[in-house]
RNA sequence: GCGCUCGUAGCUCAAUUGGAUAGAGCAACGGACUUCGGAUCCGUAGGUUGUAGGUUCGACUCCUGUCGAGCGCACCA
């Protein structure tokens, strides 16, 4: 729709100008400021200029009126182009929103580490990740999904150890000195008891297990965070194994090599990352020869641009933005253009639980589990909440008040937009087929404002993507819900002399919300 | 101390990325059905966009200072 009226006011004005949408119907459907940015250059005031342009336009089959007010100039959309569209629209579902864009785009998220069950605050880069992957593949985006498994170093070492000596304490029954730092909570002595069914209890007999138990936990724990992923429908197309690259370290290290990116100090390997910014420039090879896990990134990022995507978007926790310059300069070191990588931050959550703060910590027992809330209040709801907010703000909400969401969740207030629709088509004893090539003409002006919301689902989903910013999609269902409620509250249907037209209206606010559910990864019920 | 992110109605958040009168939901108060499902709708009230300047036709949005919150500031990941 925004395509079509783009083309048709290029072509009157053969420049560039910015298309947007008045913050009230009442002015029109689109509107260009373009007058005031045309005011300086020629010399004329921005209320003629729009006069003048608004002159030029012959209303037709796009526009039934094109106006000046107040320097702005707006089009309002003829009822028989809202009619097409709409036609079109419902008899191709599965086109509606599509578009053909053919960037191809790594998207990497979650990564986090295989030590422990996700956390809440891991669900909302999760949520936000799987959200962004059905859009942009919905608009003709290739793109990838991949998960970055840090199964090499200290935290994979730490798991082995903590489930040794849980073992040993609650299995073997001796007594154990804890080290400062080790994972504590339950699944630790839970893991202990499963090694002991596979592995034996013997495995807690001698610590030169521990690199065993390493290994093993990790790939309890991987499973353990796909099968928490599944159960809010997200499933990655790759996983990458951090251990698996450090053969290329090699490869990666010459090439900083031969820009006179790294040095040799201490006995240690450094890069100067702060020639780009970063406060210091960091170690990649220890002392004893072990690389650190900037170097694991370092091969990481190597490998993911020779694989030769348009772009690259990471989504972090917030607590990692230290870590971007880094390793920008490290993609910039080894030859690659760093401005192709987005990092997205998802700020932090704080949870309450009857008003107490939570401290989150994957190192001290006490966090949330994701898979808690998911079986506390559903798929839908968890996702709904985090893809409502942007993921640069920081979210606080009680668990319990989240718990107590039920009616006033606005995912109802969707799918009853959605269901109360299919209800008024059984009442009415029609379906869809029967209504979609009635003309939509000659309808009130709240009619046409609803069907005109109905239709800018694409546009709203190729700005969401745009941007980066999810919460556009939830802000336009819950919109366009109100719309429909407000309107199902004004308007009789059934029985009306206008039930057919109206019935093909709410037949494509139906599409539009089951779309954008669709595409946020909530089913849209067809009764509640 | 330095850096990043953020600060919008009592609360949780939006605001077409520099555009027209800053909007929703919750909470509060007052209304609307012998109903196409009231799980809905309508109305009232609630704001100096933390604060002080600056940039311009125009600022919640950009710049500078300042106050406050969170997070970083490893040879952990």
């Amino acid at each position: 729709m925004k395509k079509s009226v783009i083309r048709a006011i290029t072509e009157k004005l053969q420049r560039e100008f910015v298309l947007e949408k008045p913050a009230n119907l009442f002015f029109g459907h689109y509107a260009t400021p373009i007058a005031f940015s045309l005011a300086k250059e020629l010399k004329k005031s921005p209320i003629a200029i729009a006069e003048e342009i608004c002159a030029q336009f012959d209303t037709g089959d796009i526009f039934k009126e094109v106006t000046p007010i107040k320097g702005y100039i707006n089009f309002k959309l003829s009822e028989h182009f809202l009619d097409q569209y709409a036609t079109w629209a419902i008899q191709n579902e599965s086109l509606f929103g599509k578009d053909e864009n053919h960037e191809s785009i790594l998207l990497e998220y979650v990564s986090a580490n295989p030590t422990g069950p996700l956390h809440i605050g891991h669900a909302r880069g999760a949520v936000i990740g799987d959200a962004l992957a059905r859009i942009g593949q919905h608009l003709g985006y290739q793109i990838t999904t991949e998960y970055y498994v840090n199964d090499a170093g200290n935290q994979v070492d730490l798991l082995g150890l903590s489930i040794y000596l849980a073992g040993r304490e609650n299995i073997l029954g001796l007594h154990v000195n804890w080290p400062e730092e080790f994972y504590r909570g339950e699944y630790i002595v839970d893991l202990a008891h499963v090694a002991k069914a596979e592995l034996g209890s013997s495995v807690f007999e001698d610590e030169a297990n521990i690199a065993l138990l390493s290994t093993w936990g990790k790939d309890k724990m991987l499973e353990l965070i796909k099968s928490n992923l599944a159960d809010v429908g997200i499933y990655f197309e790759q996983f990458v194994s951090e251990k698996s690259l450090y053969d290329k370290w090699d490869e990666s290290f010459i090439k900083l090599q031969q820009h006179d990116k790294t040095y040799e100090e201490g006995g240690k390997i450094w890069i100067r990352s702060t020639e780009v910014g970063d406060e210091k420039d960091r170690v990649v090879v220890r002392e004893d020869g072990r690389p650190t896990y900037l170097a694991g990134d370092i091969i990481y990022h190597d490998n993911k641009f020779q694989r030769n995507y348009d772009k690259y978007i990471n989504i972090w926790g917030a607590d990692h933005h230290g870590y971007i310059t880094r390793v920008k300069a490290a993609i910039n070191f080894l030859g690659y253009d760093e401005s192709k990588l987005e990092v997205l931050l998802a700020q932090m959550v704080s949870l309450l639980k009857g008003g107490e703060p939570y401290k989150m910590s994957k190192r001290a027992g006490n966090f949330i589990l994701m898979s808690d809330v998911v079986s506390e209040v559903g798929s839908d709801a968890l996702r709904f909440v985090f893809l409502s907010k942007k993921s640069d703000t920081h979210l606080e909400f009680d668990v319990d008040v989240f718990k107590q969401e039920d009616s006033n969740n606005p995912i109802f207030y969707i799918n009853y937009a959605h269901a109360r629709i299919n209800q008024i088509f059984a009442k009415a004893g029609k379906s869809i087929v029967d209504v979609e090539n009635v003309l939509l003409k000659d309808m009130s002006e709240d009619a046409q404002n609803l069907l005109f919301s109905a239709l800018l689902l694409p546009e709203v989903l190729e700005d969401a993507f745009h941007s980066r910013q999810v919460q556009k999609v939830t802000e336009y269902l819950k919109n366009l819900a109100a719309s429909l409620h407000k309107f199902y509250n004004e308007n009789r249907v059934v029985g009306s002399a206008e039930e057919e037209k109206f019935l093909k209206l709410f037949a494509v606010v139906a599409l539009s919300l089951r779309v954008g559910m669709k595409l946020i990864g909530i089913t849209a019920k067809e009764r509640m």
